[in-house]
DNA sequence: ACGATCACG
DNA sequence: GACGTACGTGATCGTA
C-alpha cells in the first residue's frame, strides 16, 4: 500500500496582502520594500520544515493570480471593480514573491484568465480523486467550500485548510463554526451576504448572521429564496423577493471552477527537499539574516563570520543608531524540547529543588487556568537551570472530566510546601518573565517569592521605544525569544487552541504541556543570560535595580488589594443613564426626521451634513465626516439642538458602557473588590498603564462623571485617602530647563498658570490664566504654532508670537528643547533624570510627519518619564515607611500617574498623612536634588470623589 | 481588525 | 510643494 500523498496548495496572492498589512515596512539593503516578502518567506520556511513530519506535505505548489480578469467579469462586469490599486510599496514585492518561491525550488502556478481560487479548486479536486489528502494554505473564506472528504481509491481523501498566520487548521467543524452550515452550503451563504471586497452584491442588508441563519433553516439558497413569499411581512422578506436575481448571480460568482485545464500535472509538485544554495543567495540578497543563520545552522555548514548585522533588514526611517540587539549570542545549544523532564514524583521534585539551591539561580514559570492572576488556579510550575535543563511539574492536570483519568502528579499541597523554601530563599534568585503575574498567583497560595529578576522588565529598561508602533519592540516572551535567541517558542494557542475550542491548560496532555511550559522557563533562563549583562554596558542598571525591579512586588500587592466599589450605586446609575439615553435617542431621531444609529459616526455625519444640511462638515482620510466633540460643540454653538443632544447622548452611553456596566462586571466574586492589572511596560515613557479594568481613566472632569467616583468606597471604619503631586510635570520642566522665573514661582508656592499669565499677558484674568495653562501644557508636549492656534482659536501667526514670548520670558525652555532633540538625534534615545531611556527610532526619519511626531514625543518623554520615576520611587518606599511607624493597616490601592490612593482606618489618617506626604515629596532624593519643591496635596473621604 | 470617539494624567 | 499639526494611555462601538 502506497504512502498517503499530501498536496499543499499555497494561496500566494491572498497571503501577500495579509502579510503586507501585518508586518512592518521592512526594506532590504538596496532599499526595496520587502516586508510582505519576508512574511511569505517565513511561511514557506515553516511549511518546508514540516516536510518530513506525519501529515506534512509530500507535494506542494504555490498558486498566484495572473490578472484579475476571469469568466466572472463576463457574467458581471462590476466583479472586483471597486478594488483599489495595491499600495505603492507592495507593487515591487509581487515579482519578489515568484523569486522567493523559486528560491525554495517550488513550483509556482499562474494562468491567464483564471483566478488563483479556481486553480486551487481544480487541483484540490484532482488530487482528491487520486486519493490524496489536500491542505489549502489560505484563510480565504471562499475556499472553505472545498473542505471535507470523499472516498478515494485508498480510503477517505480529505481537503482541509491551514491559516498560517493564526496557526489554525480549518476543517469541517471550523467551517461550521464560522458559517453555521456545512462546507457544501458555504457558497449559498456567501451568495446571500455578498462580498464588498470582490464587489459581489449579495442581498443588501443581509450580513453573515442572517445569511447563515436563512441557509441553515431552509437548507439551500433556492429554498430560502422560494420561502421568502411565505415569510411574514418584514424588511427581510422584501429584500429577498426584490433582489432574488442578485443573489442568484452572486451564487454563480462565488462558485469555484473545478474543471480548469491543469497547467502542470500533479506529479510535478513532488517535494524532495529544498536545495540550500539558491535559498541562501535569496536570503542574503534581501538581508533576511536571521533566516540565513538558521539555514546555516540546519545544514551544518561552518558559521558565517559575525560581520553580518543580525538586524540588517532595517525598518524604514531607522536612524541607524546604536544596535543594542547586535551583541553576539552567547554560546548556547539550540532548544531541544525532548530534553525536558515531566516531574511526577516527590523524589524527582526534591532532586530539582536541591539542584536549584545549589545553582543559586533558577528560572520559574507558572501555568494556570486563567490570564487573570486574581482568578487563576495553579496548574503547574516549571523550572529551568540551564539551556535545555528544564522541567515541568504538573499540579492540577485532568480531573475536570470525572471519567478521564487523572495523570500521575505530585500532590499540589505537598509540592508547594516543598517549593516554598526555594521560592522564598534569599540565597536563590528566581528569574521570571513578567513575574508580577506569577507573584500574584503564588501569593494566593501562600508563597512570597523573593528575590526575583524579570526579563521583561530588563528588556524594558534596555529597549523601551525600540521597534515601531508596537511592531517588533515589545517585551513579551515570544517576541524577546524571536529577537534575541532566534527561536520561536510554541505558541499558547497551539497548545490550548483559541476561541470556543480553547481548552484550559490543565486539560493539556502532560507531554505537550511539558514541552510548552518547560520551554517557557528555558527561554526565560536564556533571555536572562542574554539581557542581564547588557544592563551595565548600556546604563540600565540604575533604573532596573533601583526603580523598576523593586516595584514589581509592590504593584503586585496593590493589584491583590483591589478596591471596593458599591455595586448597588453603579447599578442605579446604569439604570438612570439608560433611561436618559433612551429619551435622548427619541429626541435625536425626531430632530433628524428619521431613525438611525446614533452611535455610528458615519450615519450621524450623513444625517448632519447631508440630510440636515449643516455647513462645515470635514471629511477625514476615511472619507467620512468628522463628528467628534469639537465639531458637535461648534454646531451646538451655531444653534443645532441635535448636536447638543448627541453630545449628551455620547457622554451617557460612554459612562454607562465603559464604567457603570463594566465595573460591576469587574467585581471579583471571591474578594468582592475590583482588581485592575497594571502593565509595567505599557507606556514607552516609563509610566504604568492599567487594564481589565482601566482604573486610571475613571471620570473626574464633569459632575455627572464624578458620580462614578462616588462608587469607589472604603470598607466600613476606613476612609480613602488620595495624595496628588501638584503640577509635577511643570515643576520638573522648570528644574530640567533651569527656568529661574518658574523655579522661583514654585518655591514661593504661587499659582503657576497665573504667574505665566502675568509674564505673558501682563495681567491675570480668567481668560489669560486659561490661555496660559494651555500654553504651559503645549510647551511640555512640543507643540507647533498651528497646534496652539487651533487650541486657542487664534491665527497661527499670533500663536507663534505667544510661543516666542514664552521662550523670551522663560529662557531655558527653548534651550532644553534644542538640547534634548540634539541628544536624541545623536544617540537615538532620551533619558530621564534617573537614567531611564526611551528610544526614538524615527527621530531622523525622512518622512516629515513621522520625524516631527518623534520630536514632540522626545521633548515630552524626559519630563513625563522623570515624573513616572519619582512616583515609582515613592511607591517602593511607601509601605516600609508606614510600617516603620507602626501603621500596619494602611493599604496602598491605586496609582494614577501623579496620584496614589490608599485605604486606611479613620483613626490612622492623622498619623499617616504626613508620612505619605513626606515619602512622595522626598521621592527624588537622594539620587536627584531638585531645584523646585514637589508639592503634594492630600484629601480623605468616604469615596474616591470625596477624597479629592 | 481598525478607525472614531472619549475617559484619564 | 504638500502634508498635518500636543504628549502618554485603554475601552467601547460600529464598520469593513
Amino acid at each position: 500500500m502506497p504512502d498517503q500523498q499530501h498536496l499543499y496548495l499555497v494561496d500566494g496572492s491572498s497571503y501577500i496582502f495579509r502579510a503586507y498589512h501585518r508586518l512592518p515596512p521592512l526594506t532590504d539593503p538596496e532599499g526595496t520594500p520587502v516586508g510582505a516578502v519576508y512574511g511569505y518567506t517565513t511561511m514557506l520556511w515553516k511549511l518546508a520544515e514540516d516536510l518530513d513530519k506525519a501529515d506534512g506535505p509530500t507535494h506542494l505548489a504555490v498558486i498566484l493570480d495572473k490578472d484579475s480578469q476571469s469568466f466572472r467579469n463576463e457574467i458581471y462586469p462590476e466583479y472586483k471593480a471597486n478594488r483599489p490599486d495595491p499600495p505603492e510599496d507592495l507593487v515591487p514585492q509581487f515579482p519578489l514573491i515568484r523569486d522567493a518561491t523559486r528560491a525554495f525550488s517550488l513550483p509556482c502556478i499562474e494562468e491567464q484568465g483564471l483566478e488563483a481560487d479556481d486553480l486551487i479548486a481544480t487541483y484540490a479536486r484532482a488530487a482528491q480523486r487520486e486519493g490524496w489528502n489536500v491542505t489549502i494554505v489560505s484563510s480565504d473564506k471562499d475556499l472553505m467550500q472545498l473542505v471535507g472528504e470523499v472516498d478515494g481509491p485508498n480510503g477517505p481523501a480529505r481537503i482541509d485548510m491551514l491559516d498560517t498566520m493564526k496557526s489554525q487548521r480549518i476543517y469541517i467543524e471550523e467551517v461550521e463554526d464560522k458559517f453555521g452550515v456545512k462546507p457544501e452550503l458555504v457558497g449559498d451563504v456567501l451568495a446571500l451576504m455578498g462580498d464588498s471586497v470582490d464587489n459581489i452584491p449579495g442581498i443588501y442588508g443581509i450580513g453573515p448572521k442572517t445569511a447563515s441563519k436563512l441557509i441553515a433553516e431552509h437548507g439551500s439558497l433556492t429554498a430560502a429564496l422560494d420561502a421568502a413569499e411565505y415569510m411574514k411581512k418584514s424588511k427581510l422578506k422584501e429584500r429577498l423577493l426584490e433582489n432574488r436575481a442578485d443573489a442568484e448571480m452572486s451564487r454563480v460568482l462565488v462558485t469555484l471552477k473545478e474543471d480548469c485545464d491543469l497547467p502542470e500535472p500533479l506529479d510535478d509538485f513532488k517535494l524532495d527537499g529544498v536545495p540550500p544554495e539558491p535559498l541562501a543567495a535569496f536570503l542574503e540578497k534581501h538581508g533576511f539574516t536571521s533566516l540565513l543563520r538558521r539555514l546555516d545552522a540546519g545544514s551544518g555548514s561552518p558559521d558565517r563570520p559575525n560581520n553580518l548585522n543580525p538586524e540588517k533588514a532595517q525598518t524604514k526611517g531607522d536612524a541607524g543608531t546604536e544596535e543594542g540587539n547586535s551583541q553576539p549570542l552567547p554560546e548556547m545549544p539550540a532548544v531541544d524540547r525532548s530534553a525536558y523532564e515531566t516531574v511526577q514524583t516527590m523524589d524527582r521534585l526534591l532532586s530539582w529543588i536541591e539542584r536549584a539551591e545549589a545553582a543559586h539561580e533558577v528560572a520559574v514559570d507558572t501555568e494556570t487556568s486563567s490570564l487573570d492572576a486574581m482568578r487563576a488556579e495553579l496548574v503547574g510550575v516549571s523550572l529551568a537551570l540551564g539551556p535545555n535543563e528544564a522541567c515541568y511539574i504538573p499540579l492540577g492536570h485532568g480531573g475536570s472530566d470525572m471519567f478521564a483519568e487523572r495523570p500521575e502528579q505530585v500532590d499540589r499541597e505537598a509540592a508547594l510546601a516543598a517549593l516554598k523554601p526555594l521560592l522564598e530563599s534569599d540565597a536563590v534568585t528566581k528569574i521570571f518573565q513578567n513575574g508580577k503575574y506569577d507573584l500574584n498567583v503564588l501569593a494566593r497560595y501562600g508563597i512570597e517569592v523573593s528575590p526575583i529578576e524579570d526579563t521583561m522588565i530588563v528588556s524594558f529598561a534596555l529597549d523601551a521605544g525600540r521597534g515601531q508602533d508596537g511592531i517588533g519592540g515589545g517585551h513579551g516572551m515570544d517576541e524577546l525569544s524571536e529577537r534575541h535567541l532566534g527561536h520561536t517558542p510554541i505558541a499558547f494557542k497551539e497548545v490550548c487552541g483559541t476561541g470556543k475550542k480553547q481548552i484550559p491548560f490543565g486539560e493539556v496532555p502532560l507531554d505537550k504541556a511539558t514541552e510548552y511550559a518547560a520551554e517557557d522557563a528555558d527561554v526565560t533562563w536564556r533571555l536572562y543570560q542574554h539581557l542581564k549583562p547588557r544592563l551595565s554596558v548600556e546604563g540600565g542598571t540604575r533604573i532596573y535595580e533601583r526603580v523598576d525591579r523593586p516595584l514589581i512586588p509592590v504593584v503586585a500587592g496593590m493589584e491583590r488589594e483591589g478596591i471596593k466599589v458599591d455595586r448597588a450605586r453603579l447599578a442605579k446609575l446604569s439604570e438612570e443613564f439608560a433611561q436618559e439615553t433612551a429619551r435622548l435617542e427619541d429626541e435625536i431621531h425626531e430632530a433628524a426626521g428619521q431613525e438611525f444609529t446614533v452611535g455610528s459616526p458615519k450615519q450621524l455625519g450623513d444625517i448632519l451634513f447631508e440630510k440636515l444640511g449643516y455647513k462645515g462638515g470635514k471629511k477625514g482620510k476615511s472619507g467620512q465626516y468628522s463628528t467628534d466633540q469639537s465639531v458637535l460643540e461648534r454646531l451646538a454653538g451655531e444653534g443645532a439642538d441635535i448636536a447638543k443632544l448627541v453630545l449628551e447622548w455620547r457622554q451617557l452611553t460612554k459612562l454607562k458602557s465603559t464604567y457603570t456596566d463594566a465595573l460591576q462586571q469587574a467585581i471579583n466574586p471571591d474578594t468582592g473588590r475590583v482588581h485592575t492589572s497594571y502593565s509595567l511596560v505599557g507606556a514607552q515613557t516609563g509610566r504604568l498603564s492599567s487594564t481589565d479594568p482601566n482604573l486610571q481613566n475613571i471620570p473626574i472632569r464633569t459632575a455627572i462623571g464624578r458620580q462614578i467616583r462616588e462608587a469607589f468606597v472604603p470598607e466600613s471604619g476606613n476612609v480613602l485617602l488620595a495624595a496628588d503631586y501638584s503640577q509635577i510635570e511643570l515643576r520638573l520642566a522648570a528644574h530640567m530647563a533651569d527656568v529661574e522665573t518658574l523655579k522661583e514661582a514654585f518655591a514661593n508656592g504661587e499659582d503657576i498658570h497665573a504667574r505665566t499669565a502675568t509674564e505673558m499677558f501682563g495681567e491675570v484674568t480668567r481668560d489669560t490664566r486659561a490661555r496660559a495653562k494651555t500654553i504651559n501644557f503645549a510647551i511640555l508636549y512640543g507643540i507647533s504654532r498651528w497646534g496652539l492656534a487651533g487650541r486657542l482659536e487664534v491665527e497661527p501667526d499670533e500663536a507663534q508670537e505667544m510661543i516666542d514670548t514664552y521662550f523670551k520670558r522663560f529662557p531655558g525652555i527653548q534651550r532644553y528643547i534644542m538640547e534634548t532633540l540634539e541628544t536624541v538625534r545623536e544617540r537615538g534615545y532620551s533619558q530621564t533624570l534617573f537614567g531611564r531611556k526611551t528610544w526614538f527610532p524615527r527621530i531622523n526619519s525622512k518622512n516629515q510627519a513621522e520625524r516631527q511626531g518623534s520630536e514632540r514625543a522626545a521633548i515630552n518623554a524626559p519630563i513625563q518619564g522623570t515624573s513616572a520615576d519619582i512616583i515609582k520611587r515613592a511607591m517602593v518606599r511607601m509601605l516600609p515607611a508606614l510600617r516603620e511607624e507602626g501603621l500596619d493597616n494602611v493599604r496602598m490601592l491605586l496609582q494614577v500617574h501623579d496620584e496614589l490612593v490608599f485605604e486606611l482606618p479613620e483613626g490612622d489618617v492623622e498619623k499617616a498623612s504626613p508620612i505619605i506626604e513626606r515619602v512622595m515629596a522626598e521621592a527624588a532624593r537622594p539620587a536627584v536634588e531638585l531645584a523646585v519643591p514637589l508639592g503634594v496635596e492630600i484629601g480623605t473621604g468616604a469615596s474616591w470623589d470625596a477624597a479629592h
